[in-house]
DNA sequence: TAAAATAGCTCAAACGATTGCGCAAAACTT
DNA sequence: AAGTTTTGCGCAATCGTTTGAGCTATTTTA
């Protein structure tokens, strides 16, 4: 099959413990003379030998390979933020493990799961978001584990995250400058912390100006398209309809797009659209888009 | 540190062999008592035992893991198939491990030589595509493979690719059809199989509408959207610019919109524009596009 | 009642690498 | 010339599983 060690020390006519030395650098240490350093490097070259990672891993317990748990990898911030995690990795010379959950927490924990058997070295988890007692236990039993996007006040582990509160906050503010009064949220995935901070933001901007909060202007329930869609169009079809919409993913924003345009509705005379996570074609859509951007290559 | 089948056996005061088969489900094939069975799973499930992916692998030489190669994981058609790729590798057990080769060759050949080493159980590869040797060796040693979206006739291989050739010979012609005889072509990456035929498809609608082929309209020379920007301002700059461009990627038709929009032309009254890849905003874009749309779903 | 068959396990090698300990030969000291 | 130090390398255990080949009771057969 492939090349081991032994076909190395065969050729080299030197024991394993030696090869091994060797080919980790680790010749000086152990006092390999500078010729059968040669030789054995000579042979590992001509073989082309490539370690057997498994079995390094096994001995090691180290595999070199990250897990990574996003939400939904075709949703294009996560697909952007994990090439540039990706390709870090890479440099560092690691891989990555990629699992999709759906937006779904089983998915999520059965993911982990089966990655906690596959001996990975670390995991960076975008979580769902509803629920984190299998992350605790990841913690517990001594797993290394980043935050991404999202994170648990309650837990004990580094987390990147942007100032969801703040760019929601701005964003209301921003529609409320421009003398919108009645301002709708299509929110994403309840008891995320992304989306409390984002409602966070939003309620504070409406209520340090003065402006009612209307419950029918609140409404969506995930970050999918299905929803912007959906909940657009019943924002629209209010008696009393909002002139302005604050929509909390790209995703959202592109289903309240799509119910715009089929209303016959115009932006921004009819009604306008601030959205969270900035997109490459905001600029080029039928009116351009005013967005928070997230700092995706920074947080990868 | 964690639960092995040493714990087990301990435990249930049998061999290794025993719990190991007990666990494979071979209890039958190898006579082992029903009541020693039920004690083995009784500890099994107490302790939460989880197989050590990376003995196992060592011992099988099977690691339940896919390498998926992919040129650039943030363009919406990749981040797409891989999310189907990685849905169906987990219902089938099996663990996806990502590689971004930025369209560069020789970052593909370092990745996929680093996956050697992994032992991966087989490949799926978008190649870059204007080399193919290090493919060669994969399939000369027996690593499975499969190439998705671009792929090497010469090759001998399993291949899933769309028909490139039918595709752009439809968007030329309809651009033929809607009375336009200057017709540019941005191309993507020159000698990939993919821009080869839809090069193919473009020439061949012409010609068979007596229609000349100009060679200052044939520009482009990767798939990134910065060079869709350049050479659309190009384009837009001829003495006798065109008064439709085929762009052959979503990403070039976006630097095509952001070009079109900064120079305050109109579509579809001053240029006209059909995309390669369907894109979810194309819809919502201030002027609708027309795109060749591939079955991302079934590719993957 | 002895031989044969079966049930129910265990032993130990193997997968491919790493590493603490030890040992012989060479080189150096006095 | 005998003792000491250094050089250069090998032995064997270990990581956690799997599996072909036994091995010993017990049961069945003749």
């Amino acid at each position: 099959m492939s090349i081991t060690i032994h076909d190395i020390a065969a050729k080299a006519g030197v024991s394993l413990s030696t090869v091994s030395r060797v080919l980790n650098g680790k010749a000086k240490k152990y006092r390999i003379s500078p010729k059968t350093e040669e030789t054995i490097l000579h042979f590992a070259e001509e073989l082309n030998y490539r370690p057997n990672k498994m079995a390094q891993g096994l001995r090691l317990k180290k595999s070199h390979t990250i897990g990574l748990v996003v939400p939904d990898i075709s949703n294009p911030f996560f697909a952007y933020v994990t090439r540039v995690i990706q390709t870090k990795a890479y440099e560092m010379g690691y891989s990555l493990i990629v699992c999709n959950t759906n937006e779904d927490l089983s998915t999520e924990i059965e993911q982990i799961e089966l990655m906690k058997s596959k001996v990975i070295d670390g995991f960076i988890v975008m979580p769902v978001g509803t629920d984190y007692r299998h992350l605790e236990t990841l913690i517990r039993k001594k797993h290394p584990l980043v935050l991404l996007d999202r994170c648990f006040d309650a837990l004990q582990t580094s987390s990147v995250v942007v100032d969801n509160y703040e760019g929601a906050y701005l964003a209301t503010a921003y529609l409320i400058e421009c003398g919108h009064k009645k301002i709708g949220i299509i929110q994403g995935l309840p008891d995320t912390y992304t989306n409390t901070e984002r409602m966070r933001g939003y309620l504070d901007a409406l209520r340090e100006n003065n402006i009612e909060v209307k419950s029918q202007y609140i409404v969506g329930k995930d970050y999918r398209r299905e929803s912007g869609y959906i909940e657009t169009k019943l924002l629209l079809n209010l008696e009393e309809r909002p002139t302005a919409i604050f929509t909390t993913s790209d995703l959202i924003t592109l289903g309240a797009l799509q119910a715009i345009v089929e209303d016959n509705y115009k932006i921004p005379d009819d009604i306008s659209i601030v959205s969270f996570d900035d997109t490459d074609f905001a600029p080029f859509l039928f009116s351009p888009l005013t967005a928070v951007r997230q700092p995706k290559e920074l947080m990868g």
